[in-house]
RNA sequence: GGGCGAUUAGCUCAGUUGGUUAGAGCACCUCGUUUACACCGAGGGGGUCGGCGGUUCGAGUCCGUCAUCGCCCA
């Protein structure tokens, strides 16, 4: 069949394609991939998108380099799964949805209660879920969506419930008394990459602590100062440094080290300190010295306000060359002090409520809130005299990335996984090479947070996550009970011993860690309960037992995804498929088997240690094998402030808006384009103002509002985070990039070549093509598609995204386009010669939709379409049917049959003939229906290499060769250049414009000069002559040779310009 | 404080193991709607490759150092 132009649109409508081929593809199976041992498997999890919000262009990265993975594998005859899904994401989305409960009904999480605030989280995520999954949907991604799996749903919380089992069981779980980041508002702890740091302005209290029983000579207070003057209602010691005088040695050696390399700038303020510290040795160091001694005499000062005794200790903790050389220790409240606290045994008071109040441990300040509490104690405190200074200074406030409120470290209870032997079976894997991680530079970031082998705090005190399946026996037994305390423990052990797959104990003391080789006396017993026991966790339930209220971190599910996600522990079936049972496991998780370890995980290196590290523990413990051969880490996208793209910040973009206005292959070509192996990538962005379609800023204050007013017309717009009706209403502003217009343009200038190839494929019958009837061209383009065809499966086979792209780029646009379709069209209208071209033409076309499909999937298959129906067979040497779907078609061989230098050099001497000629007529303005015709002078074997591209120098510079040869006659007057030792001279009879001429020859001159006198400069140093490889020296020779022989010919040229002039 | 990375044209970025005259897209200037394409074509201008020092016959590329920025970990 052929096309009319009218049928085939001069722009590529995306958004059509888009939808009628992601259906076709979904209605034919072609992305689902089940076990077949006959194939080889490739396999990838998604790194589940949060259920937090909608993704942007972060994630778009991301998922189109799976997606461009996972096609090309398919392409190449791999059985490819991709499993995606979605992650609960625990604390990110019940603050959210916390947030916008307490805004929009003024109700907190214990006004609604556990249930209905957990079901108003389903609803949300049900919500998100649907609209991440359709985003992906639209970017093209080729997952296997009848395995999509949530990372709370029954089979991912069945794994978690069996890992949590056997951690347990095997001694590898633990609670205990820790420091952590205390969230007030959402009442949990929060882990540390969940707090950022802001610089405040605060103020430094220095507060005065009476001494006990002072003594002649006994300073009357101990100064000690602080940011958070309220914290002292927790203070348990003042600390002096056991050595002041070697503290200060050894303070004063590092500043004079550092002096050494100093700048002038740095060496006055080093100067400064140095003397400060000379002076303290005089005001301060006897007093530290005597304070010292009364810390290890066992004496106390009094805290004020409390009127409790607290010890003086000597702890290194204390700066003799800071402030007053003593410091308040609040073990309860600060990390360091924690430290200290726990080396000098000193009790530890928490004097906060869940909710951020004063409890009762602060005596008659309890119920206040910190800020109250702050102001009252200082108030108080100033009222007795006790304040000796107030400084104000910056400080840096630890904030909760969650609600953006202080956080405040507190001691609490937690449960933890052991990490030491967990962590080195992970560092282990990466070591010996099971896992390799790509780019290898971020090895060490991974080894070297894994060699830390910090135990996991796993509980969060939430209520949206996986609830700690572990029960806790009741301090009475309840009366309807008719057994004792001791009996109903062994009840419990008996249960444990009877069912071992199902109950676990373990005897927790409650009140701190306990200490190694330290028998526990009054211990609580903890029974862990595995999943599928309902009865049993009745039966504890009936004997006053109480589950844990706590919910496991929500990276403790996330760790298990590339096993829970295919079915583990489950080994007898295969997991359902769409929610069903999957018949074909057939007594065998097949799947697993199959697809674990899967091939490649791909992420951003922030989650290196959060996610990648901890996924390689719980495989090699719950499956025994690592869970990816490989990971590979892509760039960032970043705004254009050079900030990260994140949901909390606002300044994520909709990959949809990009998608709505270039498509989703430009998107996913231009983020392909931009994956290159350093760098993280900046994609400044603009709205598109709806009404008058000018690009309005994107600004850190404007990306945040609902609605935005065009900077242009004035006119309001809304935005993606419209959601009130008086916003959604408006006619919505997306947001446009730059970024992205070199792959819309991408996509269309290939649609357009493929349409003028459809619509000069009349006639086409398939049929061998004989070497003898192949062109120069097309065994040019033969050579070139063979080395590209070679670079981007390399390129791909690494996850060189850019390279590929690149490669892909300049071939398509720049010798397809430029050359091979503009010089195929002579023949196209020639009938003896036409039925060869259009083989030739289809065939090369086949192999460019196949090459660029992965990246660019929706109008590669639009093409490939139309084009089943022009030429449904295809092929050089033997044509054959088409696939269904370039999808499914088969990945090019780069045939090395086809490369052929020496074609590939003779065709660049065209090339640059025909840009000499073509720049000829810019430069003299010559009408682009006129005309010109040229002489070459030139050896007798390049005039026989280029004679037959004289239609071409016609139809592509409307240039005409009179003569070809060493003889030819050199007309005048001319414009000439040289062209790799070509001479060539066009007839400028009647239309010179003899000044351009000569200035473009004296700038030539000079230009050859330079380079000329650079090379001879080169070629007469000895060292280099005698140093550099012969090659090299050959090389520089020949090319000055050259460079010479044109600088003659410029030369010749100007004498006779002037001459004429 | 420790680690990693970046700094190349006005902007956003390439530049494989050191080797001819450092590239692309966008923006800019000139010309042009010739039946695939103005989301286009032809031509052009624009860079002492962050600074300094070193290794080398030869450095954008390797080493040291400084400056600025970013990320990760304390």
């Amino acid at each position: 069949m052929t096309f009319t132009e009218s049928e085939l649109p001069k722009q590529y409508d995306h958004l059509a394609a888009q939808k009628r081929w992601y259906a076709f593809w979904e209605s034919r199976g072609y992305f689902r991939s089940d076990p077949d041992p006959k194939r080889r498997a490739f396999s990838i999890v998604i790194p589940p998108p949060n259920v937090t919000g909608a993704l942007h262009l972060g994630h778009a990265l991301n998922n189109t380099n799976q997606d461009i993975t996972i096609r090309f594998k398919r392409m190449q005859g791999f059985n490819t799964l991709w499993m995606p899904g979605t992650d609960h994401a625990g604390i990110a989305t019940q603050a959210v949805v916390e947030r916008r409960i307490l805004q929009e009904e003024k109700k907190s999480r214990h006004d609604l209660g556990r249930e209905a605030l957990v079901a108003r989280i389903w609803a949300w995520k049900e919500q998100y879920e649907a609209r991440i999954i359709s985003q992906l949907k639209e970017m093209g991604c080729s997952c296997d969506w009848r395995r999509t799996r949530f990372t709370f749903d029954e089979v991912c919380a069945r794994a978690v419930r069996h890992t949590f089992f056997r951690l347990f069981k095997a001694g590898l779980i633990f609670r205990g008394l820790r420091l952590v980041n205390w969230d007030t508002f959402l009442q949990t702890a929060v882990s540390d990459d969940e707090v950022f740091q802001e610089t405040v302005q605060g103020n430094f209290w220095h507060i005065r602590y009476p001494v006990i029983d002072r003594k002649p000579g006994e300073p009357e207070h101990v100064v000690v100062a602080t940011t958070r003057p309220e914290t002292m209602l927790g203070d348990t010691a003042v600390a002096v440094h056991p050595d002041p005088a070697a503290a200060l040695d050894k303070a004063e050696a590092e500043l004079r080290a550092k002096l050494a390399g100093a700048s002038e700038k740095e060496k006055q303020e080093i100067t400064g300190d140095l003397e400060a510290i000379a002076g303290r040795r005089e005001t301060h160091l006897p007093g530290l010295l005597k304070l010292r001694d009364m810390a290890r005499a066992g004496r106390k000062v009094m805290l004020p306000l409390l009127n409790r005794p607290i010890p003086l200790v000597a702890d290194e903790w204390a700066k003799p060359e800071l402030g007053s050389g003593c410091v308040k220790i609040t073990p309860g409240h600060d990390p360091n002090d924690y430290d200290v606290g726990l080396r000098q045994k000193l009790p530890m008071i928490d004097i906060l409520t869940d909710d951020g109040q004063l409890n009762e441990n602060a005596g008659p300040y309890k119920g206040l809130s910190i800020a109250d509490g702050r102001n009252r104690v200082v108030a108080d405190l100033e009222k007795l005299g006790l304040i000796e200074q107030v400084e104000e200074r910056q400080i840096e406030l630890p904030m909760s990335d969650r609600s953006k409120t202080p956080i405040e470290p507190r001691r609490t209870l937690q449960w933890f996984v052991k990490m030491e032997s967990l962590a080195q079976s992970a560092m282990d894997a990466v070591e010996d090479g099971r896992v390799r991680i790509i780019p290898e530079r971020f090895r060490r970031s991974y080894l070297d947070w894994l060699s830390e082998k910090r135990d996991w705090p796993v509980s969060r005190q939430l209520w949206w996550g996986h609830r700690i399946p572990v029960w806790r026996e009741p301090q009475n037994v309840p009366p309807d009970v008719a057994v004792g305390f001791i009996e109903l423990r062994q009840k419990v052990e008996e249960l444990a011993d009877k069912y071992p797959d199902k109950v676990s104990l373990q005897p927790f003391e409650s009140f701190r860690p306990p200490m190694d080789g330290e028998e526990l006396v009054n211990f609580t017993l903890s029974v862990c309960v595995n999943h599928g026991a309902e009865d049993i966790e009745r039966q504890l339930a009936h004997w006053g037992y109480t589950q844990d209220p706590d919910v496991l971190d929500t990276w403790f599910s996330s760790a298990l995804w590339p096993h829970s996600t295919m079915g583990w522990p489950d080994l007898k079936n295969n997991p359902p498929l769409d929610g069903r049972p999957d018949p074909a496991g057939n007594g065998q998780n097949r799947v697993l088997d199959y697809y674990y370890p899967t091939s490649v995980l791909m992420t951003g290196r922030d989650i290196l240690s959060l996610w990648v590290a901890r996924m390689v523990l719980t495989g090699l413990f719950n499956v025994g094998d690592v869970p990816f051969r490989e990971v590979y880490l892509h760039p960032k996208i970043l705004d254009g402030y050079g900030e990260t793209m994140s949901k909390s910040k606002g300044n994520g973009v909709d990959p949809l808006d990009i998608i709505q206005l270039s498509g989703a292959d430009a998107l996913r070509f231009g983020l392909a384009h931009l994956t290159t192996e350093t760098q993280d990538v900046r994609v400044p962005v603009e709205f598109k103002c709806p009404d008058c379609e000018a690009l309005v800023e994107q600004t850190r204050a404007n990306r945040v509002l609902a609605r935005v007013k065009c900077s242009h017309c004035g006119k309001p717009f809304s935005t993606q985070w419209a959601e009130k009706p008086e916003d959604t209403a408006l006619p919505r502003g997306l947001v446009v990039s730059e970024r992205f217009e070199l792959g819309r343009n991408f996509c269309n200038k290939f649609w357009n070549a493929s349409r003028f190839a459809l619509l000069n494929l009349e006639g086409y019958a398939p049929a061998p093509v004989t070497e003898a009837e192949l062109t120069v061209e097309d065994r040019w383009l033969l050579s070139r598609l063979s080395s590209v065809t070679a670079k981007v499966t390399s390129a791909l086979e690494k996850y060189e995204f850019g390279e590929a792209a690149r490669a892909l780029y300049d071939f398509a646009w720049d010798e397809f386009c430029s050359f091979y379709v503009e010089m195929v069209k002579y023949r196209l209208n020639n009938q003896e010669l036409r039925p060869a071209a259009q083989r030739v033409l289809a065939h090369a076309l086949d192999a460019l939709l196949r090459l660029l499909h992965p990246i660019i999937p929706f109008v590669t298959e639009e093409v490939w379409q139309l084009l089943a129906k022009a030429a449904p067979a295809r092929g050089l040497a033997k044509p054959e049917p088409a696939a269904p779907s370039v999808m499914i078609a088969t990945w090019p061989q780069a045939g090395a049959s086809h490369q052929d230098a020496a074609i590939e050099a003779r065709f660049a001497r065209f090339q640059e003939v025909l840009k000499g000629l073509r720049d000829v007529r810019a430069r003299q303005n010559i009408a682009p229906k006129q005309r010109i015709e040229f002489v070459a002078r030139c050896d007798d074997k390049a005039a026989a290499l280029l004679k037959p591209m004289e239609p071409y120098f016609e139809s592509m510079a409307g240039a005409k060769p009179r003569a070809w040869g060493q003889g030819a006659a050199v007309p005048s007057p001319s414009a000439s250049f040289t062209a790799s030792g070509i001479e060539i001279f066009v007839d400028l009879a009647g239309l010179i414009d003899v000044s351009a001429e000569i200035a473009k020859n004296e700038k030539e001159r000079a230009r050859l000069l330079g380079l000329i006198s650079g090379k001879e400069k080169k070629l007469s140093n000895e060292a280099f002559v005698s140093k550099a490889p012969p090659d090299v020296v050959q090389k520089e020779r020949a090319s000055l040779s050259t460079l010479q022989a044109s600088l003659r010919s410029t030369e010749k040229a100007l004498d006779d310009l002037r001459k004429r002039g």
